[in-house]
Formats: C-alpha cells, sequence, structure tokens
DNA sequence: AGCCTCTTGTGAACTGATGCACAAGGTGTC
DNA sequence: GACACCTTGTGCATCAGTTCACAAGAGGCT
C-alpha cells in the first residue's frame, strides 16, 4: 500500500468527494459498488475513480466492486477524520456567524469551538453556543481547546494580522474567507476561497458568452 | 491580440486575483507595476504573471513594466466586469443569508436582487434589502430581474431541483455550496464550494503530519 | 552614440493530471 | 470444469499547466 505522503493532491481533493457519495449507502448493510456508481454519485469519471482509489492500496473485487462499508472505512482512514479538529472562527460578521453556526463542519469532525471578534459588543458574549472572545485572546484559546484549523472570516484589511497571530499559536492549517493574499510559513496549509473571485470566473464565461452569441 | 475564447481556465481563474491585487494602487495616479510586484500581490510567481498576461495581448514595456491603470482596465475587458450579473440567492439559512447580505458581491457587479425560500414565515419578507420569494416563483423572478447567475444554498436535498428550476428558466451560471453533485446541461457553467470539504482536504494534512511527527 | 541595467515575452523542458484501452482476475452458470 | 461475463488495476499516450532561462526591447547615464 502506498504512504499516505505519496497520495497526489489531486486524488486528495476528491477523497471527500468519494467519502460524500457513500453516503448514499447505508451503514451496516452490505453493498458493493462499482468505480461507475461511485463516478457518478461524485461527479468525476470512473477511470478517475480506480486510479484515485487504487493509491489507498487495491481493495475492489475484480468482476464486483468495492465493498461500501470497506471503502468508507478506507477513505476515512486515509482521510483521518476519525479524528476531531476543533476550528476557531475568527470573525463574527455575517459570513462568520454562518460558518460558526454550519452544520456541515461539526457534522464532518470539525466542531467550531470558540470565535473572535474585535466588535467589543461581541465579545463575551455567546453565540449559537460558540463563545466569542477579543482577537487579542487567539493564541489562549487555541492552546486551552487545542484548536487545528483556524477560519479567517475577518475583513481584508485584518486577515493577514489574525493569520499570523494564529500561526504564533501553533495553528497551521488556515481557511481564509477574506479576499487578499495570506502570507504564512511554508509548513502552514492555507486553503482561501474568495467568493467574489469565484462569481468573476462565472462572469467571464457569461461575458464570452455574450461575446460570442453576438458575434 | 488572443481572442477571449482561447484563455487558459488556469489563467482566468487568477485574473480575478491581479484585479484585486492592482486594487493597491491608486487610480487616476500613473504608475506601473512589475510582474514581479504583481505576483507578490497575488501570491504567485512572476513568470506565470508574464504568461497570464500575455493571453490578453501584450501591454507591458521591457524594462518598466506594466501600466497599473491600463492593465486594470485590460484585465476589466476581459474579464467582463464592467457588466453587471444579478445574482439569485436561493436558501436563505445562515449560509444564504450571510451570502445575499456580503458586501463583496455587489462591490464587484453582482448585486444580489432577490432570494428563494420554502419557509413560508419567510416568504414576502425582505431580509437586508433582499426580498425572499417562494420557491416556485423562481423562474418568474429569473426572467423579470434578469436574473444571470443562481447561488445554492440550500439543504442538499433541495439542490438538485433548485438548478433544475435555475436552468429552465434560462441561468447558465451557478454557484453551490451545497455539498452533493450536481446535473445540468453542458452549456451550465456550474461551480461547487463544499465548505465541509474544504476542511477535510486540510484534515487530510494535519493527519498526515501528525503521522509523520510520530513516526 | 554607446553602454549598462532592467523587465518583458516566449520557446522549450518538465511536471502532474487525465483518460483510454486492455490484460488480469474474479464470479456465476451450465 | 469450461465458458461467458463483469469490473478492477494499470501501462501508456495525451494534455494542460508550470517553470526555467534567455533573447529582445526599452530607458537612462555618461
Amino acid at each position: 500500500m502506498a504512504p499516505l505522503g505519496r497520495i497526489p493532491e489531486a486524488t486528495v481533493a476528491r477523497l471527500p468527494l468519494y467519502l460524500r457519495g457513500l453516503d448514499a449507502f447505508p451503514v451496516g448493510v452490505t453493498a458493493t459498488v462499482s468505480s461507475d456508481e461511485l463516478a457518478d454519485l461524485a461527479g468525476v469519471n470512473a477511470a478517475k475513480v480506480r486510479k484515485d482509489l487504487s493509491h489507498l492500496g487495491t481493495y475492489g473485487t475484480r468482476g464486483v466492486g468495492y465493498d461500501a462499508t470497506f471503502l468508507r472505512f478506507q477513505i476515512s482512514q486515509a482521510l483521518g477524520v476519525a479524528n476531531l479538529w476543533p476550528v476557531v472562527v475568527c470573525g463574527m460578521g455575517n459570513l462568520g456567524r454562518a460558518l460558526a453556526n454550519h452544520t456541515g463542519f461539526t457534522d464532518r469532525g470539525f466542531p467550531v469551538v470558540a470565535a473572535t471578534d474585535s466588535d467589543p459588543n461581541k465579545i463575551g458574549t455567546i453565540v449559537d453556543g460558540v463563545p466569542v472572545h477579543a482577537p487579542g485572546e487567539l493564541g489562549d484559546i487555541v492552546r486551552r481547546l487545542d484548536v487545528a484549523i483556524g477560519v479567517i472570516s475577518t475583513p481584508a484589511e485584518a486577515a493577514q494580522g489574525t493569520a499570523d497571530a494564529l500561526v504564533a499559536a501553533g495553528v497551521t492549517s488556515i481557511m481564509s474567507f477574506a479576499p487578499t493574499v495570506l502570507f504564512a510559513p511554508d509548513e502552514v496549509e492555507i486553503r482561501s476561497v474568495d467568493l467574489a473571485t469565484e462569481l468573476q470566473i462565472l462572469g467571464f464565461h457569461l461575458h464570452r458568452n455574450r461575446i460570442a452569441g453576438d458575434a
């Protein structure tokens, strides 16, 4: 079996999709799933599924398919979803509140254990079960609650400072929604999701099609 | 100059980042920016910047750099940001509300003109200036308000139905936050952002590092 | 004018990912 | 046991994207 470190990034990004697709199969019931079916469930093609799964080691049966239960276990193992990774949400604006309350996080093993905000009216309150602290307490929160992942949903201006504070506290995984580039040491993994950028990409295609249509 | 249709996808995805980086240069002031500087501002490397910009046609000056103002115009042109693309948000849960109220959308030319939700208590109300309608009215809303982009922030179960309704109404650009695969005709552009999936990818790296650290 | 310095634009090598196509290997039936 | 039928696992060709490295062009200094 291939060591975890050797799984290609593109494959890693798809493993959660396969896991999600496997939700279609009830737990405890013996069932097999073919690469074709799983491909449909995950929205990719079958060859990709097989190649991806081969990176986890080979656990399918030729002529039959994969055992759904065992495959789920396999992928979970590789992704480490057995672990709970506590999350802190930095910036409790509209987006931050939505994220702190997002059931999809807790359900998948990412409990939001705390939040920070610079607004004195919010500090000390509990929003949807999540206590809001001052930004200055970030380091303390991270250590005390063993936070593994920091989510940055502050305004762009505060994002770098927040990232620095997270890194200083020992957080090595950051998901940022701030529309700005973040700098951090190489060992810190940053995933940046800029919603406006996503829309601009859609806008480009609309624009291009409109031009093509007019031509 | 290369026709718009020929710009590689990877480049298109970076153009908004360059545009964002150029915000560091005040409008109206003549300034030049080198590929090196722009690379820093966008968080990529200089060679990529130059190759990307070469797809828009060549507008830099050797030995000097790019004229910031003209470059901004260039990229805006290519992305079609002069257009306003009205957006409808489908599903006014926590996330939907945050999106409907997201200033980054309106600021970048994507006004949220309407929303839908299946909750009778929300239908007919106006949330943060955005009127909430019943899902059945979606087709009507799209036609009446000339909606170009649909954002899906419904629960997973309702996502496909919502997508179908959007497509039926003529929407060809969809951004989905629902944790499920959406099926639509080829000409419909779908960008899917699953927040839990993003965290799981971060989780994989945490898991791998933890294993490596223990070894 | 000649020279030096700077930065672009791009050919070419490289890397990673994708998708095809088929042999290998397993199941079930007669 | 032999045969027909599936579906996996993978070698290989292909493609897209990245990065290097350098010639070509532009400005400024003496």
